[in-house]
DNA sequence: GGTCCTGAACCGACTGGTTGGTATAGGTAC
DNA sequence: GTACCTATACCAACCAGTCGGTTCAGGACC
């Protein structure tokens, strides 16, 4: 472990994400973390700067995760079907059955965490996560955008809000699963969101929504299961 | 102010409730929270046994408060119309309307802050929000129960999850609207759950939703805002 | 109506512990 | 020799909570 700088501060990376995660950024001392770290105080601020450089750091990571899981699943979505609207329920699809394989409550969202104690924070962390938000509603919303041009909707929907739908109802969802202990609670609220889109776009909303098929690779380990599934949005 | 009880309970659990709200739990610090009330330390730890005890009362305030807020317009719903569906539609629509109203970005709710930062309170107050989400499934799925029997939905559905999306819908527009510092980010996601509900249940989804009539009383007062919106959800 | 007393309401200095962060001296692998 | 890390000691600032003391409205008694 010794000559290992790049371990190292991975360790104390998902140290310090679960802790968050955990117990709030105030309550994750940074003896806490270098304990769960297994590391020492010198090695942690031989890494990152202070407190808030971590932040920074793990929100930073978190947003590249996130871009690329959601580009991972949009570019299955695209191989599966060339309709935009199948591209989309597919994509949503994927999340929930990425959720559905939960076996606890979802950790919850690093973002979220941050937002509520956006006090504490620098103005360039806070930016990030306005860019992460940003950028899943420019992503999602040039998909809708395709979606609506081929499928007039069945009532007059702003595309932004119905593509920050999508983040509302994972933060909001994550939160009821850690209030209810309840890992099924993320999973059913994609899914509602899937049927609000089908029921909006789809000329024969009475047709079954598509089945998708199993993703081909869903993160188990842990410290996986935190960068990948833990970690998103 | 100086001789009464009440009031200065009140104005330290105010000054907590903002102060939680912008910093969160563990940056709220009971010296913070005395400047803002305007109070000295003795007077805090007359009124409240610890900071974990302020906690609990919050929480209990905030509980109290959303109960009779969804209580009257669940009234006010159902003076304007019988039809159990009209009913839940236009009882959304009167919380969309209130959220219309609001000029900053939404306080954020203590629940949700609470949630974050869980380890450092009491099981009796994660008690307390469990049984408010569980009341708010409860009333909202009673409703939702009615409509189904009458207007069968148009994709299979759990009435559960459902009046879950309600909840959650909420507190993932709260956080939109705090990282984009967005008034209207929560009413559009309030008026989405009322689309979805409307395309899933009405008989002619081409027909527009109901037209909610205005407030009689939309709190204006920072005080009561808190109260009565602020701390809504 | 004056005197005495009570107890709720409130004050603010103080304590012991924790915080983020620094310093230093040394060790070890490449 | 440089990158990486341990170990220990240390600091000022801040934290929740305590405690002896103060203020004052109102009741009792005469």
């Amino acid at each position: 472990m010794s000559r290992n700088g790049a371990a190292t501060r991975k360790a104390i990376m998902d140290a310090a994400q679960s802790l968050i995660l955990e117990t709030g950024f105030s309550a994750a001392s940074v003896d806490s973390v270098i304990a769960r770290a297994g590391i020492t105080k010198g090695a942690f601020f031989y890494h990152f700067k202070t407190k808030a450089d971590l932040a920074e750091a793990l929100v930073l990571r978190d947003a590249a995760n996130d871009a690329a899981h959601l580009e991972k699943h949009l570019a299955r979505a695209e191989r599966l079907s060339a309709d935009p609207l199948q591209q989309v329920l597919i994509c949503m699809g994927l999340f929930e059955q990425e959720m559905e394989a939960l076996v606890g409550p979802y950790p919850g969202c690093l973002y979220a965490s941050f937002i509520y104690e956006a006090q504490l924070f620098d103005e360039r962390t806070l930016q990030i996560v306005r860019e992460v938000f940003a950028g899943w509603r420019k992503r999602i919303g040039e998909k809708l955008r395709l979606v609506m041009a081929a499928y007039p909707p069945r009532l007059p929907v702003s595309i932004e809000t119905l593509a920050d739908m999508n983040l509302a109802i994972a933060e909001g969802a994550y939160i009821l699963s850690k209030v209810n202990n309840d890992p099924r609670a993320v999973s059913a609220q994609f899914r509602h969101y899937r049927n609000y889109l089908h029921l909006l776009f789809a000329p024969d909303p009475a047709k079954p929504l598509p089945t998708v098929p199993a993703l081909d690779s869903i993160p188990a380990a842990d410290a996986a299961k935190l960068d990948a599934v833990g970690a998103a949005t």
